[in-house]
RNA sequence: GGUCCCAUCGUCUAACGGUUAGGACAACUCCCUUUCACGGAGUAAAUGGGGGUUCGAUUCCCCCUGGGACUACCA
């Protein structure tokens, strides 16, 4: 049985980055029938972030990425745990490390140090003037336990080390780089435990990855460089490691690793743009992937079904946004109105407007087709919610036509329209052939007679067209609307 | 500086060592058209450089160059 994790740390918000993460994990344990674990890593109290747990778990959720095991929220909201592994955050893990960090100490794995700051800071600007390597120099390796009890005694403050091999190499298979080797010398006797007696994420992370049978670690590249220290850590306790699997960085369009300071990088800027969660899912599944050649929109199951680890790039991807504005739009496309309506609602809401559900459906039926995001509708169908339009005179009249020529067919269309029934406004494409052939028969053209009314009904210069914003308005609605503008215009 | 990773159109990517190097987004052109879109049809656009191996390298090996990550008592 595969088990594998996501294991976030609760800073704040869910990088976009971190939710590929999470999804590959979900897509490996979906693909081979394995469990899927959350595990919050919170061992650092300096940047811990209130509510950031449930905040993580929330925008989890909403982008459909369910784990099969560890914390989750309840219906009120609450953070529950589920899984025979618990607990599920490293917080409440201290006792074990406690006493892992102790059984290193006892079989001379780990060490005590006492090194203060100042030190540390002077060895690495001395090592760096000099351009060697900077690391810790070793300092308190040859320091004995009793040594080191006397010091406790003395209530000198300490960091637990690990003691790196001297020479040797250590190389692992990674699952999507293959071999991977770097030497012992170079590597730096990492700290495990903290000063203030928390561990650090090394520690945590294999004890925990470890007591929770993970087989697969999937996780991004810039944990590669710590794997040695990882693996070590495994051979000190006389454990099996996982299999690693180092996924390629998500980029700035500089291709620096993704951050911040160049866009959007939490999913629920994502959220709030009006983004939907299958879209975003989709979009970041093919960044690092792809299961076939010529193909783009995909749901959940069939990246589970084609997923493999082997396939997946090593290269960085551009996390570029015009992909995923055109896949949100093909999402758009393919939803019932009704389905619209919701998840359009809480925008319209964000905007002030609250109108009836038919209206509304009305409303996105007529952007389905223009629009990236669910929060470009709010604006886009603005027109339909107002009792009155603002007109710029200028505007009413088409390009080669003007004001006198919009004035007179706008009568016209008015006087047509008064005759027509009210069912006659219930189906877009009828309104149109009848109004298309009164145009005619007047010896109109469509232009001076169209872009008027098209502008009488929505004051705007782009717009969807005419006879579905009549259709959209209603007959009295319409009606109302041309007398404005012919007012305006005289 | 050191260690490690990486390298196909602008971007995301496809290509058992044998393809006119394919697809998608973006761009551009044309068609449709009452505006903006949608839709349709096209155009342009890539294997970083140099050595090998091979009958044949995008593909395998080496070097260079370039980019990135890491280099915390953060994860």
């Amino acid at each position: 049985m595969f088990r594998v994790r996501f294991a976030p740390s609760p800073t704040g918000f869910l990088h976009i980055g971190g939710l590929r993460t999470a999804l590959y994990n979900e897509l490996f344990a979906l693909h081979h029938g394995g469990v899927f674990v959350l595990r919050i890593e919170d061992t650092d109290r300096a940047r811990y972030v209130e509510g950031a747990v449930e905040n993580l778990l929330r925008t989890l959720a909403w982008a459909g990425v369910q784990p099969t095991e560890g914390p989750y929220l309840d219906e009120a909201g609450v953070v529950r745990e589920r899984g025979e592994y618990g607990p599920y955050v490293q917080s409440a893990r201290l006792d074990l490390y406690r006493e892992y960090a102790e059984k290193l100490l006892a079989s001379g794995h780990g060490y005590r140090c006492f090194c203060t700051p100042e030190r540390l800071e002077e060895v690495k600007t001395g090592q760096a003037a000099a351009k060697m390597p900077v690391m810790y120099d070793r300092h308190c390796r040859s320091l004995s336990v009793e040594d080191g009890d006397a010091r406790m005694k003395d209530g000198a403050s300490w960091v637990l080390r690990l003691r790196i091999p001297d020479d040797g190499a250590t190389t692992f298979v990674d699952a999507i780089r293959g071999e991977v080797s770097f030497q012992n010398a170079l590597i730096d006797d990492q700290v495990l435990v903290k000063s203030d007696g928390f561990p650090t994420y090394h520690l945590a992370n294999v004890v925990d990855d470890h007591l929770m049978q993970i087989t697969h670690v999937i996780r991004g590249e810039e944990w590669l460089p710590s794997t040695p220290k990882h693996l070590l850590l495994y051979q000190a306790f006389g454990w099996e490691a996982p299999m690693f699997a180092h996924l390629p960085l998500l980029l700035n369009a500089d291709r620096s690793k993704l951050s911040k300071r160049q866009g959007d990088v939490a999913v629920e800027d994502y959220k709030n743009k009006g983004y939907l969660p299958e879209a975003i899912v989709n979009f970041v599944a093919l960044l690092g992937w792809n299961p076939t050649a010529d193909r783009e929109v995909y749901t959940k199951g069939e990246l589970a079904a084609e997923f493999a680890l082997e396939k997946i790039n090593k290269s960085g991807a551009v996390c570029a946004i015009d992909k995923l504005n055109w896949l949100n739009r093909e999402y758009l496309k393919e939803m019932s109105a009704d389905e619209l309506v919701q998840r359009a609602s809480p925008f319209y809401v964000e905007q002030g407007i609250d109108a009836p559900a038919a209206l509304l459906e009305k409303a996105v039926t007529l952007e389905q087709r223009r629009v990236s995001t669910l929060a470009e509708f709010p604006e886009a169908t603005a027109f339909l919610f107002t009792d009155r339009l603002e007109y710029d005179p200028a505007l009413l009249a088409a390009k080669k036509s003007d004001a006198a020529t919009a004035k007179s067919r706008l009568e016209g269309l008015l006087a047509f329209f008064s005759g027509l029934s009210d069912e006659s406004f219930s189906d877009a494409k009828s309104l149109e052939s009848l109004t298309i052939a009164q145009v005619a028969a007047q010896g109109w053209t469509n232009s001076e007679s169209l872009w008027p009314l098209r502008v009488a009904l929505t004051g705007r210069a782009m717009s969807p067209g005419p006879f579905e914003v009549a259709w959209a308005l209603g007959k009295e609605k319409t009606i109302a609307r041309i007398t404005t503008a012919i007012q305006t215009l005289a």
